[in-house]
DNA sequence: GAGGAAACATACTACCGGGTATGTTGTCAA
DNA sequence: TTGACAACATACCCGGTAGTATGTTTCCTC
């Protein structure tokens, strides 16, 4: 569908609230962050806002809903991979977490939002849209628990409980949301390196045991 | 120091209050936490609180507080052990994942107190007790980072660098904080296997190789 | 070019929560 | 016994914030 002007403006107006909102809920919190505030860092007012979102929890749903298809799109590529699930899962996994450092602020989102969920910090209404995101999150959590599960079958990694083995894993893999922050002069070379280094330590973690054998 | 029976009474009253706001800030976070909620949650109110702790921010300092210093506890019979490093780390590992399970509504003011300072979320006052609090945490993960690199010194463990690896070796030994939840009927044996299995996931993380070479 | 709607800004309301000021009751010590 | 203080409860103030109601300007359409 071809947008006119008009619809073309609106968009890159929730965009640009969406990304300021995006930041603002990374740097202080859901709670901690007012509508001012991200209607401030864009120069604007809460009016504004408000025009194009009915409401804060609404607001950070789109960011939770936006960052979670980042996250499909990034590991797109290698869903149908062939070959050894563990060097599949490596593909995925190094994927996930480059994803994590370049779009920190929308992952952070989507991590409070978990923990929110799990709280039922929602009012009834907005439990059925984030119902609907937490499944998205669910899913994209299963397609990984599938891959390892099969590594394992193909006798590549080694663990016992793998709903828990998910939960460290992932652990492991978004460790990045808590300790990275972009450094002056950074390449994506540099990130890169990071991500591998994170991938490296979960991937030995999973049981597996040479780097060269699965290479990615 | 004898304590009279008033005063008895007073640090009984302290230490409830700790408890109930560990809780509290444990399900809510430290902003949707009201000093309301804490003392509802005590049968008490308000006045009651501030009578024992001069501000929201000191009541979330001092749970903190003790926070730290049951980590420092648990680990300490494991501080000056002799033989393998690797042994020791797997050792002290264990003691600090038991720990994040066993007092998790503690470790998580820990955890949100930690990325609150490091967001700059404090008046200049508080700044001061917790920088302290800061300075505690960061000894607590220098022990480990001196173990690790022993072990890595040793032969036992294999990474690059030291301060990433102790990074995502805390976010995956500090995992329980985000998914375990006591379930009914449990025993402390259960959480002892849940545990082994996060300390087995981060030392192979780090390089370990041979369990039984380095049983604890 | 006029009417109308979109895209905002401004002004306002209602409420909540941190902190304080002020009561009230029990307890201990002299 | 009495007075002084601890240990609370009650009442209140005030700043901040989600959400709304109401302007005002710009732009598209007919």
């Amino acid at each position: 569908m071809a947008l006119g002007a008009r619809e073309q403006v609106a968009e890159n107006a929730r965009a640009d609230i969406l990304h300021a909102a995006a930041i603002c809920f990374n740097d202080r919190g859901y709670v901690a962050t007012s509508i001012d505030d991200v209607a401030r860092s864009l120069g604007a007012t809460k009016g504004m806002v408000y025009h194009h979102y009915r409401s804060k929890a609404d607001l950070f749903a789109d960011v939770f809903r936006v960052g979670m298809e980042m996250n499909y799109a990034a590991i797109a590529p290698f869903r149908a991979m062939s070959g050894r699930a563990a060097a599949q899962w490596r593909a995925m996994a190094f994927a996930h977490v480059l994803q994590m450092i370049r779009t920190k602020p929308f992952q952070r989102v989507v991590w409070e939002g978990v923990s929110m969920y799990l709280r039922g910090a929602t009012t009834p209404e907005q439990r059925d849209v984030f119902a609907e995101l937490q499944q998205s999150r669910r899913d994209y959590g299963n397609i990984f628990r599938d891959v390892i599960a099969r590594a394992r079958d193909e006798g590549d990694f080694i663990f016992d409980d793998p709903g828990l083995t998910e939960q460290i894993m992932f652990l492991t893999l978004n460790s990045p949301l808590f300790w990275y922050s972009p450094r002056a002069g950074e390449t994506d070379a540099d990130r890169e390196i990071l991500a591998e280094q994170v991938v490296a330590f979960a991937y030995r973690g999973l049981g597996g045991v040479d780097t060269k054998g699965v290479a990615r």
